[in-house]
DNA sequence: TATGTCAAGTCCCATATGGGACTATTGAAA
DNA sequence: TTTCAATAGTCCCATATGGGACTTGACATA
């Protein structure tokens, strides 16, 4: 379990890589990774909610009805993993499971209100990180970056 | 210091995240992981390079006569991973450790010709996953990400 | 009904990862 | 000098992760 952690507070990175795109992508990994990372730790530390159960719980929270199969499409995460995550949440009564009757290998995930609760205390810690690591761009780089961002994903 | 937050409630289509700079932080996340995946895969399979093997290999293409723990700190990356992949590097004669005589604590860690040249294997693949991964941005859109990176990284 | 194929999930296992304790060394304070 | 703290790095161990095999169910074709 992951408890503690800390990310340097700031790095020559930026000197290393500045010729191109490579630069960029490896910024984008860099930023990714210290933005998750102390999340996901606490989180855990704290709910007991692993990086695959958040994940879960978030696409639960806007969309419902979705199968895991889906939630493994819209996130790249492999279907074991969010299987596991699955089931966890569910013992934990923070999703549900809906068998369809139609399709007996189908199941619909629902989160309850339980997890919605839990989803709307962690997300708070998840947009005050995402203030501070989005602190440095101005509106223009903000709407820049959603802009961006939006088409590459 | 809290954003007032709020998810939209059950979006439709399957962009499941563009309400504000939560979603340009997720898919921040969402496009590292997407992008760096399959190139450890193949660096894994092909080389038998692992990530943090890669990641010392690519700072120290830029930067020689580092001591870990400045890898460490440039990278975010926990020092025993970078310890482990320094000396699996130095095995295979890819990079050098120069124990410093001052200081016999430290050790001054260089990228060898050998290093360099599978470094210069490897980034291939990273520069062509770089464009495919950026293909969807037009010229202004490159210029603007790559000014945004600098600015969070 | 039988058969082959695909689909949705789960299970098993090997590996990667990260926290924390530990070692060895240095420098500073007493 | 002795002691204490900090630094650089390694080791140990528990957990997270992901590939691939496996299970069960659905459906198409015969």
């Amino acid at each position: 379990m992951r408890t503690n952690l800390t990310i340097p507070a700031q790095t020559d990175s930026g000197a290393v890589l500045e010729e191109n795109m490579i630069g960029a992508l490896w910024h984008i990994c860099f930023v990714a990774n210290s933005f998750v990372f102390p999340i996901y730790a606490q989180y855990d530390k704290k709910y007991k909610i692993s990086r695959m159960e958040f994940v879960i719980l978030y696409v639960l929270s806007h969309r419902d009805n979705l199968m895991a199969w889906e939630i493994c499409r819209m996130t790249g995460l492999p279907k074991n993993n969010i299987s596991r995550g699955v089931n966890k949440l569910e013992t934990r009564k923070l999703i549900t499971r809906t068998p369809d009757p139609a399709d007996a290998r189908r199941a619909l995930l629902t989160i309850t209100a339980q997890g919605k609760a839990l989803f709307d205390e962690l997300i708070v810690s998840y947009v005050d990180r995402a203030e501070t690591c989005l602190s440095p761009l101005d509106k223009k780089d903000r709407k820049d970056l959603e802009r961006i961002m939006t088409k590459l994903a």
